[in-house]
DNA sequence: TTGTGTTTTATTGCCTCC
DNA sequence: GGAGGCAATAAAACACAA
């Protein structure tokens, strides 16, 4: 690989020498098949020093006037070598090119190079150059692509949260006013083994279950993270006048067998599992068959907070 | 004019493919 | 093992504000 820089960088010292020596400048460019050549003499640009900005002044040109002047060849030739920027119609004629296909296949280089009278290897460098440079625009775009994107991702789970805030506010607000209620209803009925029957014990039970079915099964809808789920349509879920509402136990389509289920779930879950009540106690597990509200570390909002 | 930032040309080293 | 591509980088050329 060494070898093919060295012998690179002798043909770019010695190739201006041969090239200028060898053919006249508008050959360079008539032998090509680009019209927009045919009238360009300019093959190298120098920045001006005088004038602070890059002049069209064509080196061969200049070669062509001064034919005798050895003493500038000579001078050019011993200067070392500066990079030399391609004037704009070659540049414009590889853009076109570099348009056409991007990759470069060894005898359109030579071509090319031959058109626009340049080393291959400077075609190729050029070519190089060029996909670097359409690689960091198209990486450019696709950040911003990206970014859009992930803009309006997080603007969508940002409203996604807000709801579920509000609606898990609305839960637990609705939860309290249940305890609330519960506790408000419990002492006035004094319920014993005596003034009870068996069967009225079973019914207050069932209902009670029912009631932490249908709060788990708004937990659930809440983990769904569907839309529709949180849209609020089914908010009314908990809501008194509901035809599913706690309190208005509609037992007409429970089996005896759904009876006996809801029935072995009357344990009390652990204490821990129940929310501090405003006046410092914990709700009696023993009063309530079923606790209606969210557990304390009620993993279905652990989730949605994180 | 000069300092500074950007662009362009070219080199180097590494990697892959044939 | 040679050819060619790519990433990183150097350095010249260029643009531009102060």
């Amino acid at each position: 690989m060494a070898a093919r820089r060295v012998v690179y960088a002798a043909s770019v010292a010695g190739s201006n020498s041969n090239t200028v020596l060898l053919q006249s400048p508008n050959s360079l460019f008539l032998s090509g098949s680009s019209p927009s050549f045919l009238g360009s003499s300019s093959m190298v640009s120098f920045k001006d020093g005088n004038l602070g900005k890059r002049s069209e002044r064509s080196f061969f040109c200049s070669f062509d006037q001064e034919d005798n002047e050895d003493d500038e060849l000579d001078e050019y030739f011993q200067q070392p070598e500066k990079k030399r920027r391609l004037t704009p119609d070659q540049v414009q004629f590889l853009e076109r090119n570099f348009e056409a296909d991007n990759k470069l296949e060894p005898e359109r280089k030579i071509q090319l190079a031959k058109d626009l009278g340049l080393q291959p290897r400077q075609v190729a460098i050029w070519f190089q150059n060029r996909r670097a440079r359409w690689k960091t625009k198209h990486l450019e775009k696709d950040y911003e692509a990206l970014q859009a994107s992930y803009n309006s991702l997080k603007a969508d789970y940002d409203g996604l949260v807000k709801e579920k805030d509000k609606l898990k506010a609305k839960v637990l607000h609705l939860t309290d006013e249940l305890l609330t209620k519960n506790q408000s209803e419990a002492p006035l009925q004094e319920l014993t083994a005596d003034s009870v029957s068996e069967d009225e014990v079973s019914k207050i039970s069932i209902a009670a279950c029912k009631q932490d079915d249908l709060t788990s099964a708004k937990s659930d809808e809440l983990d769904s993270g569907s839309p529709c789920h949180l849209d609020g349509s089914h908010s009314s879920l908990l809501e008194p006048g509901d035809s599913s509402y706690v309190f208005e136990p509609d037992q007409s389509d429970l089996s005896q067998d759904e009876e006996d289920h809801f029935c072995k779930n009357l344990l009390p879950p652990p204490a821990y599992l129940y929310p501090k009540i405003d006046d410092g106690g914990y709700p009696d597990p023993s009063a309530n068959s079923c606790y209606f509200g969210f557990p304390v570390e009620d993993h279905t909002f652990e989730f949605w907070s994180n």
